[in-house]
RNA sequence: GCCGGCGUAGCUCAGUGGUAGAGCGGAGUCUUCAUAAGGCUAUGGUCAGAGGUCCGAUCCCUCUCGCCGGCACCA
């Protein structure tokens, strides 16, 4: 069997759980469940990063200690993917003892050559805890603390030779061996590494941590930079620290490794989190699949707008599906995608309460009508109704456009319906009749299967009503 | 500022060097198996603007206007 590995990025834990991190979770979700039903042995990962220097301060404000803080974060996102049907095989959680064990691991690792330490000097804000760069600066104050005194603060730092490895990251890129997915962000990467790979910090005094963080190995006073561990997390929870068996099974010898991950970190993952591997000699992932943001009424979701939308909310009123299909087919797959409640209903409707729920009534309306026995499916069928178009989107990550076969196929069906007119055939015809009908639930079944990815509970219940013969509950009721 | 992208029907977007397409919404109509669902038809666009190349441009080039994204720690 082809051992495949897929991974969500590990959202920060500095705050709850938004519509962003729900869209992440279903599309790995997709992807994962698709290799799946191709019969692949799929490792899916996700978690949430827990030693950013953030939460430190997020508990803070928040008046808890950060270990208590995290962990009901953490909580909630575990939560999220429960009620998103995500299935996933492990979720780690970067305070973890196995993640301090495997990020130290592959920080020695590393080729020594590759890690250097020398003192950085910065103009440092107290307010934020982190330096400051000129050109962010407004008359000469950090944005967020205008009245506050900034310091020049110098201190040494561990950095990794990150300019060593432009040319391989640029050829590994252009090539397609490491596969960024949409090309527009394959030009991104490509463009960062046009501008120059400057060497980057790997560490920070164990102060400015606040002491949270994994521990430099061998050097009690620094602190890994987070964004080196929490990479890290992707080896981690196969047991990378402990050489386990499931880290040579589904990272060393998988057919595949994906990470999805948002526009925001794309260059974490095309650029540093490659560059580490290769300097400590590690098998590098093929595929970096970059999704866009979600918008709200055009907007950028904000804190201070205040326009954040909760998917528990959503999913509360409207159901894990309903969510799972507005993100799979009415989102664009890697461009930024708007949502408002209005659109989201009109999908609804329109797609899963009239186009889908309304179809699979009608048809296992007529076939529990008029059919003695259900209908027996071959294995054949099934896998038919994979192949084509959809395949061909789905391999290539494409996830509306897969759905958008999906729904043609239904639509054809309707129509199938109005020009047989099996419910009409059946006095004169029987067998004619009966023939549509069973033509009818067949393609039912192929439709169920290509569901199966996207909306897995419906694609479940379409399944069970075919196997019994029997009209389902109402599927998706019309708001 | 630098780099990149986009501007096509009311909305969301495909698309092609040879007189424009889909889905949704709206209109009309047929139908009743179905969740007042479904089918069909028509309507709907000087393809941002100007100039150029070409027998011919929405598609190639230049410029203008407008919008958006990236530019080192944000899903």
């Amino acid at each position: 069997m082809k051992q495949h590995f897929i991974s969500t990025s590990i959202p920060y834990v500095n705050a709850f759980p938004h519509l962003g991190h729900a869209l992440e979770f279903v599309q790995a979700d997709v992807l994962a469940r698709h290799r799946r039903l191709r019969g692949g042995d799929v490792f899916f990962l996700t978690g949430t990063d827990e030693n950013a220097l953030k939460n430190v301060q997020a508990a803070r404000e928040a008046g808890v200690a950060v270990p208590t803080f995290v962990a009901e974060r953490a909580e909630a996102f575990k939560r999220l993917a429960a009620k998103l049907s995500i299935a996933n095989d492990e979720f780690i959680r970067t305070t973890e003892k196995r993640h301090f064990d495997g990020a130290q691991k592959l920080w020695q690792s590393l080729d020594p050559k590759d890690v250097y330490k020398k003192a950085y000097s910065g103009i440092y804000c107290v307010g934020c805890e982190e330096f400051k760069l000129e050109r962010d600066l407004i008359s000469g104050f950090c944005p967020e603390h205008p009245g506050k005194k900034l310091e020049l603060v110098e201190e040494e730092n561990y950095f990794f030779r990150l300019s060593r490895y432009a040319d391989t990251l640029r050829e590994l890129i252009t090539s397609g061996k490491l596969a960024v997915i949409p090309e527009s962000r394959k030009n991104e990467a490509l463009a960062f590494i046009d501008q120059g790979l400057e060497d980057f910090s790997i560490s920070r005094s164990k102060e400015r941590a606040h002491g949270w963080g994994v521990p430099v190995p061998g050097d009690e006073s620094q602190i890994m930079f987070v964004w080196v561990d929490a990479l890290s997390n992707y080896l981690n929870a196969l047991g990378y620290a402990s050489d386990d068996a499931r880290f040579t099974k589904y990272w060393k010898e998988a057919e595949d490794i994906t990470h999805v991950i948002g526009k925001g970190i794309n260059r974490f993952h095309t650029l540093y989190w490659p560059a580490l591997l290769l300097s400590a000699n590690i098998r590098l992932p093929d595929t970096v699949f970059v999704h866009g943001y979600i918008t709200v009424g055009g907007q950028k979701m904000s804190k201070t707008i205040g326009n954040v939308i909760d998917p528990f909310a959503l999913i509360e009123k409207y159901g894990t599906d309903a969510l799972r299909y507005f993100f799979a087919r009415d989102l664009p797959t890697f461009e930024d995608g708007d949502f408002t409640e209005e659109k989201f209903i009109a999908s609804y409707n329109a797609n899963l309460a009239n186009g889908l729920g309304n179809l699979v009534a009608r048809v296992m309306k007529l076939a529990e009508t008029h059919l003695e026995a259900p209908v027996v499916l071959g294995k054949e069928l099934l896998d038919e109704a994979e192949r084509g178009e959809y395949e061909t989107h789905m391999k290539q990550f494409q996830i509306q456009k897969a759905a958008d076969v999906i729904w043609g196929r239904l639509r054809e069906l309707d129509e199938y319906v109005t020009r047989e007119r099996p419910f009409e055939k059946v006095a004169t015809d029987i067998d004619g009749a009966k023939k549509d009908i069973t033509h009818l639930v067949q393609a039912l079944a192929g439709i169920a299967h290509m569901l199966t990815p996207f909306l897995p509970e419906t694609a479940e219940k379409i399944k069970t009503a075919i196997k019994e013969n029997k009209k389902p509950e109402t599927l998706f009721q019309r708001i």
